[in-house]
This record gives C-alpha cells, structure tokens and sequence, in this order.
DNA sequence: GACTCGGCTGACCATCCGTTCAATCCTCTG
DNA sequence: CAGAGGATTGAACGGATGGTCAGCCGAGTC
C-alpha cells in the first residue's frame, strides 16, 4: 500500500479541514472549501466521512490522538505537550470553548495528570501545599492554556512575528517567574479570600 | 420617549444576537434565528444594522463599552471588571479568539492598565520586580482571562452548577495562592529559562 | 480478457442563507 | 382630521450550502 507516511487523499482532507475549522470556525467552512484546499471533489469529503459533523468528528479525534502522543512523549510538565499542539492550536482553543466531547476529555485528562503531577511534587517538597489541589490544578491548566487560546492577541503584543519561539519563551519566563517567586509582596488580597468561600459572589 | 431602559426592539435584538453568537459563534447563527429569538421579523434586523456584519459590528462595540464601564467602575485590579462580562462571557471570549478588532483593542487596553498597575505596585512593593514587565502584564492578563475563556471547562470540573459563584471563588482563591505563595519552591525550571531567550523552542 | 471493487467525480436537489423591497402599521405633528 | 415618516412585516430572489447519486476510472483477481 501507498504507505507513503500520510499523503492518501483522506488524510489530505482532514488536514485541510483541520487548518480551515481552526482558521475560520467549522460553521464559517464550506465542505466544498475543504475540498479545494485538499485538491479533490467535494463529493470524495462526503463519501470518506460521511457528512461534514463527521469530517469535524474525525479532526477531534485525531487531534485528541496527537495530543494524548505528545503528552505521552513529555511526561512531567504539560508545557511540552503543549508545543505539539502547536499546529492544531486555533482548531483546539475553539474545541475547548465549543465543549467539544473530545476537547472536554482532553481538558479532564490534563487535569488529572497535572493534579496527580502537584501531588507527587507536593510530597517531594517541589512544590508547596494547597488549600484546595483540586482548584489549584485546574486554575494551573486554565493558565498553561491560556497563551494557547489567546496565543494570537499574546504573540502581537511580545512581538510582531506571531509563531515565533521568543515570544513563547519571554511569556513562559514571565510565567515562571510569577509562579516560583511569586507576584504579591504580601497577602491583603489572598486573605480577602481565605475561609470566604459562602461569600455570594 | 420611551426611556424605558432598553426595552426597544433594536436593543433587544442587539441582546438577542449577543446570546447567540455567544453560544454558537455568528457564522453559525443565522439572521432569522436573531429576529426569532429577540421576537421580530428578519427583514427588521436588516433595517436597523444593515446587514449582519452590521450586526456584528454593533455587538462588538456595545461589549467593548460595556467592559470599559466595567473597568472604570472598578479600577486597580481587573478581577471586577472580569465580572461585568459576564453576561458576554462567551462573546467575548470567541471575539478574541477571532481577533476582532474590538477584541483587539480591550485586550490592548487591559495589558496597558495592567501594566501601568504592576509598575505602581512594584514602585510601593506591593508587587514584586520583574526582569520583563511588558511579558509579566501580558502573561498575567492572559491567565485572568483564562477562566473567562475556558469557563466551562473550569466549572465543569469544579462542581457542576455552571455560573455558580463558588467556583469563581474557588478559582480566584488558587490562583491568587499561587500568585502569592508560589507554586514552586525552588528555582529549577526558572533558572532553565534566565538567560537562555537566544534558546530555539 | 472479463470481472470486481473502492476511490473518485460532476451533475443534481432541497434547503437555508443574507438581503431587498413594496406595502402596512403606528405614532407623532400640525 | 390629514399627513408624514419611521418602525415593522412578509414575500420574494439569487446564491451558497450540505447531501445524494449514477457512473467513470484504475488497479487487483481469477
């Protein structure tokens, strides 16, 4: 068989599909958009994937296979992982806000592994205890998705060139600074918090 | 005239649009569920916005100033400001995935604030230094709109009532730990970082 | 060579879309 | 009361969309 790594025309189309959902939205993309980017009929994207929801159910998968790899290579901080989803980065952060059923498993296993990952540091005294493990970890994620997301408005604003690796790292620095040595000198806002988890807002 | 507040068809489909756009994103919300929704005939959307973008346009500038009256409102930090969006939550946070000009200019606007506010904090050392100001503003802006961005993930995994302020709480109370406290209780992953901005990831 | 079968196409269809437009309705003004 | 002018409607149109289908093509099988 054509094994030649990935070229089959069903391969194409969910690239394709993958760059034009990311781009402009799966609403705002025309099956027949995604089949002149890919080079082939529109009828071919019907008759591999049945219909676009499962052209778009194929992308999520894929990129939920993609991610799951690259979390799977890099296990310890999910800052690598997140490198490999840099191609897929637009489809993923309208995945998450869509509450696609894959986004959403994704965002649940990172969670867990992240929680899990705390935990483990907590005990090694790497990283400090927390009032509630459950929160801090998914506030961490939240964060470490952030740049993903908003990677666009945060790119223009550390430099022109958007994709470029300078701005990742002044923003991961940036990051890493605030969560090693903190940001607040001293606790007036942290104690506006603390034990007023009944207040009403 | 009927000043009675906002009543008037045109604020009601413009509220009508700002839903659904936020729920389904616009390209995938069409003018005729817009007039349905705020109870008026499509051909009058038309009349008052011109056409969709028109439409579109008018959301855009109606979020942008109501998130400007929201951070006048509360000046110092933004947390408050946060919540005068949440109504438009998921509008907002689909315009700035999009880069829409609007989106473009709050999100510019918020970093300059910020980063006006840090320098002041630094100045009285309520704020610690940092060694990139312009990166620190960014990034932390970027993580206080996470959870406006990915607030249904974060709710989801933080009890299941969706806009329920315990969670926010609960988020807010984390992250304002980390921020304090810190996450991490040595330098390793920052020192991997200082100085290595020449580095290619 | 005859046959098969999956990849692939182009024409076609019903539907929905954004938009236009003439005609109504409502309310205010004189 | 007459009329003017904006708000509002419903019908209509051209175009694009998602989806179907009959059939072509080319490689493998007997």
């Amino acid at each position: 068989m054509r094994s030649v790594s990935d070229l089959t025309a069903r391969a194409r189309i969910r690239d394709a599909a993958l760059a034009l959902f990311g781009a402009d939205g799966v609403a705002a993309t025309s099956v027949r958009a995604v089949s002149a980017s890919a080079g082939v009929s529109a009828g071919l994207v019907l008759h591999h994937f049945g219909s676009k929801e499962g052209l778009r159910q194929a992308c999520d998968e894929y990129v939920l296979d993609a991610m799951r790899e690259g979390a799977r290579l890099a296990d310890g901080d999910l800052a690598d992982a997140l490198d490999a989803a840099a191609p897929v980065r637009r489809y993923l952060a309208r995945a998450l806000l869509d509450g696609t059923t894959a986004a959403t498993t994704l965002f649940d296993e990172i969670v867990a592994r992240t929680e899990a990952w705390l935990a483990d540091g907590e005990r090694d005294g790497r990283i400090r205890p927390s009032s509630d493990p459950r929160a801090r970890a998914t506030t961490y994620v939240a964060w470490m998705l952030a740049p993903l997301v908003l990677g666009d408005q945060v790119g223009r604003l550390l430099g022109g060139d958007p994709a470029d690796s300078v701005v990742a790292v002044r923003a991961a620095r940036a990051g890493l600074e605030m969560l090693t040595r903190g940001l607040f000198t001293d606790d007036r806002w942290l104690s506006a918090y603390s034990g007023a988890l009944g207040e009403n807002r």
